[in-house]
Formats: C-alpha cells, sequence, structure tokens
DNA sequence: AAACAAAACTAACAATTGTTAGTTTGATAC
DNA sequence: GTATCAAACTAACAATTGTTAGTTTTGTTT
C-alpha cells in the first residue's frame, strides 16, 4: 500500500466531510480538525477550498466519461451495453463512494470552468444513455416504454447507489452486480 | 385561489433557493432579495433561518407517514400497494417539488428535535415499504431478488422525481404514473 | 383624521468564514 | 553539526453570516 500523498489525505478527508453535511457546510477548521491540524496548515497543501472541491468531482466525471466512451464505441447489444453501465457505477461507487456524493450534491459549487466543464460531461453522458436506450428499443431489444422515464429511473439508482451500498457489508460486489442487473432490466413484479 | 401568508411566500421562496444551492449556501440576504426586501423584514414574518428548513421538510416528512400508514393499514394485495406508494410520491413531487430537495439533500442540518423525529420517520417509512417487499416475495407476488436492492432502487428513483419530472413538461402525469409503475415493477427488457 | 397593525426600513452586533504572512518544528542529507 | 525542506504553527485580515433593536412607511378601520 503505497503511503498517499498529504494532499490526496486531505482530499480523502475532506470527501468524507462533504459527504456529511455538503461543501458549504464544512469549513476548512472543519476540515482541519479532522487531519489533526490546524487550518492554514491546510494551505501549504492545497490553493482552495474550491481546488478540493473541483479535484473531487472533476476526477470522478472523467472516469465516467471515460467509461462510457468505451461502452458506447463496443459492438456489443443494447443489453450488454446497459450491464457494461450498470458494473461501471458499481465500480466506481466501491472506488470512491465519498467522492460521489460531491458529484452529486454540490457540482453547482463548482467555479466558472469547471463548471462548464462539468456540465458539458454529464450532458453528454445522459446523451449517450439514451442513445442506447433508443436504438434497444428501435431494435426491440427493449419494452417500449417511455424513454426518459426508463433512462431516469435507471440513472437515478445508479446515482444513489453511493449512498446506500457502503452499508451493505454483507452484499458481495458480484451478487450485487447480478441483482442490479436483474431488477433494473427485468423489474421486480 | 387564496391569497398566501407572506410567510408562506417566503417559505416558497426559500424552498426554491435550497433547491438551488443548499440551506447552507442560501443566505438570508438572498433570501430577502429573492422577495424584493431587506434581510431583517424577513424576521416580521419568521423566526429564523432554521424555522424555514424544518417546516419544509417536517411537512414533507409528515405527508409521506400519514401516506404510507394508509397504504399499509389497507387490505390490498403486494402489486397494488407498490403501485400507491408509487402514487404518493408523484402526488407529493407535483405538489411541492422545490421542499422535496430540502427533505432529500438538507435533512442533516434539522436541529435537535426535529433531526431526531425527521429520522425516526424516514426509518420507519423505509421499514413499511420493506415489509411490503418482503410479505409479497413470502406470497410469490414478487421475485425473488434480493430485498435490499429492490427497495432500495425503487426508492431511489421515487426520491429523485422532484429532479427531474418538472422538467419534462410533456408528460402527462397520468401516463407518468402508468409507465413508471410499468418501469419499477415489470422491468425494460 | 386619527388610530392601529402589518410590513418594510436603517444600522449595527458578535461570530464565523476562507485565506495570508511570517515563524517554528522536525526529520533527512551532507 | 549544519543546511535543507516539508509541514506544522500563531496571529491576523477583510468579508460575510444570522440576527436584533429601533424606526418609518403603508394601508385599513374607525
Amino acid at each position: 500500500m503505497r503511503p498517499e500523498s498529504r494532499k490526496q489525505e486531505i482530499i480523502n478527508a475532506a470527501a468524507i466531510l462533504f459527504k456529511e453535511k455538503g461543501y458549504s457546510a464544512v469549513t476548512m477548521r472543519d476540515l482541519a480538525k479532522a487531519m489533526g491540524i490546524k487550518a492554514a496548515s491546510l494551505y501549504n497543501h492545497i490553493q482552495s477550498k474550491q481546488e478540493i472541491l473541483s479535484t473531487i468531482i472533476i476526477g470522478l466525471a472523467e472516469e465516467f466519461t471515460v467509461g462510457m466512451n468505451k461502452i458506447v464505441n463496443s459492438d456489443e447489444n443494447t443489453i450488454q451495453k446497459l450491464e457494461n453501465i450498470i458494473d461501471l457505477h458499481i465500480d466506481v461507487t466501491l472506488r470512491n463512494a465519498d467522492g460521489l456524493a460531491s458529484l452529486n450534491n454540490d457540482w453547482m459549487h463548482l467555479e466558472e470552468d469547471n463548471l462548464q466543464y462539468f456540465e458539458k460531461m454529464r450532458q453528454e453522458y445522459e446523451d449517450n444513455f439514451r442513445n442506447i436506450v433508443k436504438k434497444g428499443l428501435e431494435k426491440g431489444e427493449i419494452k417500449p416504454y417511455n424513454i426518459e422515464i426508463m433512462v431516469f429511473s435507471t440513472l437515478s439508482t445508479l446515482r444513489t447507489l453511493y449512498l446506500w451500498y457502503p452499508e451493505q457489508k454483507e452484499i458481495d460486489s458480484d451478487i450485487l452486480k447480478r441483482d442490479m442487473i436483474s431488477v433494473l432490466l427485468k423489474g421486480v413484479a
């Protein structure tokens, strides 16, 4: 286990606090206390509170963008693509559940350039998702319900995984993937 | 349309701002500006910023509690009960989408008594939901997937409706209910 | 027109915010 | 043992925060 840089330790601690109270409610003094140092000392490692937030969010957003592009450019069928998207979300969630809280709830506190960059990535991600569902519907691979409702319900479940999965210590990640695919694609009734 | 009290107007304006930036990032001066008055004038109508938050959240939480209790105590079968829960969420979302943002994202900023009260209601709501699914599974009315995954995926979709539905002006609420029930209960594949 | 209440205002407060400047500590390298 | 450098510290700042006190405006009722 290679030792993390002090900067990364600070970012990890911040992600936990941001998850608990949100970016705006966490002060640099809160973060310093969590690290066992004084607030001013944080600035030996980071440039600003904003830098912490953008590091967390932009990194994750780029992970999703890269993952989605691979899936879009593959030659698998619709169902397999949807399964791979579910996989992607579960993988990222297992690796950085805390950061996903910021991605989901605090992206609007990003400043100018990063905010635009983030919104562009999110838009493209949703468009890619929507197009996969649309093509699957045309090819008859999935049922003819309203596209927006299918996209929304699937995406909102995957986006909220970070809140729920870390609590469920009993469930193995492979079992989660299997049952998640079943529930999202085949329904419960 | 009976004229709303000034207090209620302030609470509605606050809910919109809380939805956009979160409770902690909205200042009383922001809220005053949205109302076209000065911050100090707000205090002729409300007691504190905290009172605004708790009014929004506790009211909604009680609506869900009352609605869920009616469903639990009805003698309908599992699928019908799940349909009624979907209905409940859609109804509340249509009536107060802005307030639901606070319920979902800012409940942790409630203070002592209200925080405990809220957490108790949320716990009981989730327990009721889980028990309905569990009973349906025992009676063979729904498929034998992992209960937590079914509860979580359904609930996360319903809880996030507020983010999405107000944007979809094309979709009629009855059609939404029908397709939502289809997607959540019968799957897409 | 006088009285009253509702709702706005100005001015200020004490506390907290992110951040900077300058200094001290502690370990490693020479 | 001295130089070096990362990483901590103390002290302070200007701005912003929720809120209070006291006053003026506005509109309605008598």
